[in-house]
DNA sequence: CAATCATTCTATTGATCTATAGAATGATAA
DNA sequence: TTATCATTCTATAGATCAATAGAATGATTG
């Protein structure tokens, strides 16, 4: 076989590492945070063995390392720009995948048509954030949010929304966001907070792209 | 099954399109400029009727489309991003598996240490284009040439690089480029022409990462 | 050192993918 | 219409992948 050949192999095994739903799952959590088994596991709703051998099938593509910490193996992405992989593939398949439409839809469900729910773009928000004019809210988990969240963004988890409401302001526009563009708690929690009197949309991305499109992050502390 | 994962099911499609050696010469191919089965079956070494299977699968995949024109059918990418979307992967795989170096040098064969040697990269191309430095190179085929080539480039198929010589000049600095960061012949050319005492090197990337990168292209005649 | 617990490894089964060869389709040209 | 040619479809066999359950490994705790 040619090297030429040996090559593209070699690439196709990396792309082999994406071509299965629980693995994009597994990718879509490791890109908030580095993780142990048992918390992928349960995220990607696969039983503890069966994530462990799709994390070395991600390994044998290259797209996770894992380190050991005490009894617990901690995976992680070997490289952000898995991130824009990631993004570009929804991309293409958002234009050129019939049903994707169709899925997209399905999964925000009940649309609501007013004009002031469609989603913030980027660009958008970083003007807003740069004249003061939104509070950012991440409705991720605590443990998601200490490893990295937007600048400023106040944490209240989904299911904390009704308890926490009250560190919400009603008289600036609130933007949701959570874990990318596909995460639906954004989009639940704008339109909760919109049926409450607050001004609310959410963004379009998540931490991951913000991430990886080199905009800055805080952390809640240290990392080890 | 939930919306979530039957929407990474299918983005894992569009991503197994790329999991295979053979499919990925096939897009490589395909990044030049559209091409028939016949063509693209005989550059990734394929019977007609594998390759067109392959390209089904691509198809299926979202990443091709195809027309019919006459008695061919002439496939082409769906999008200029699949091109950003090879990039990445091969960055990813260059950073983290450890037998890309090995296969990429062996590629590359007898590097020459020879400083001048080293790749131009895209930047420094496009600085040394607006000062008039350089006279560019294109070692790809005649077709591919007139589908798609660098504005100004010169168009020599490598095999045709002794007999063409008189049309480079010994005063100015060459830049051969080809495919992509992959294709040798680009290599090749570069080596010949100093071996001959010419001032040549080879762009780091080739006409589809200069296109995808929007920046401006010339074609020789007119597309259907 | 023994017990415990998280994780990985192994083996098996069923499912999906690949390559090959030959039949079927669809457009062109006589 | 018939002959021809490019391409796709179908069927098959072998290879690889996914899910499952149970055994093995490796680190921690008593």
């Amino acid at each position: 076989m040619s090297s030429k050949q040996q090559l593209h192999d070699t690439l196709a095994r990396v792309a082999a590492g994406l071509a299965n739903g629980h693995r994009l799952t597994l990718l879509e959590r490791l890109a908030q945070a580095e993780a142990p088994v048992e918390t992928l596991a349960s995220f990607a709703d696969l039983t503890v063995g069966n994530a462990s051998q799709h994390l070395q099938h991600l390994r044998r593509a290259g797209l996770v390392t894992a380190r050991r910490s005490g009894k617990q193996m901690i995976y992680r992405l070997t490289d952000e720009r898995i991130i824009n992989l990631l993004s570009i593939l929804r991309a293409v398949a958002e234009t050129n995948l019939a049903e994707m439409d169709r899925l997209v839809s399905q999964l925000f469900m009940d649309e609501d048509p007013d004009e002031s729910l469609q989603p913030v773009s980027r660009d958008e928000l970083l003007a807003a954030i740069s004249n003061g004019e939104v509070v950012l809210l991440d409705v991720r988990s605590e443990n998601e949010y200490r490893a990295g969240h937007l600048p400023a963004a106040v944490n209240i988890p989904l299911q904390q929304l009704d308890e926490l409401i009250a560190l919400l302001p009603h008289d600036k526009q609130i933007v949701a966001y959570c874990r990318g563009p596909y995460c639906v708690w954004s989009h639940q929690a704008a339109q909760r907070l919109r049926k409450l009197g607050f001004q609310a949309r959410r963004f379009d991305e998540g931490l991951p792209e913000w991430k990886a499109a080199g905009l800055p992050i805080e952390q809640v502390e240290d990392l080890a």
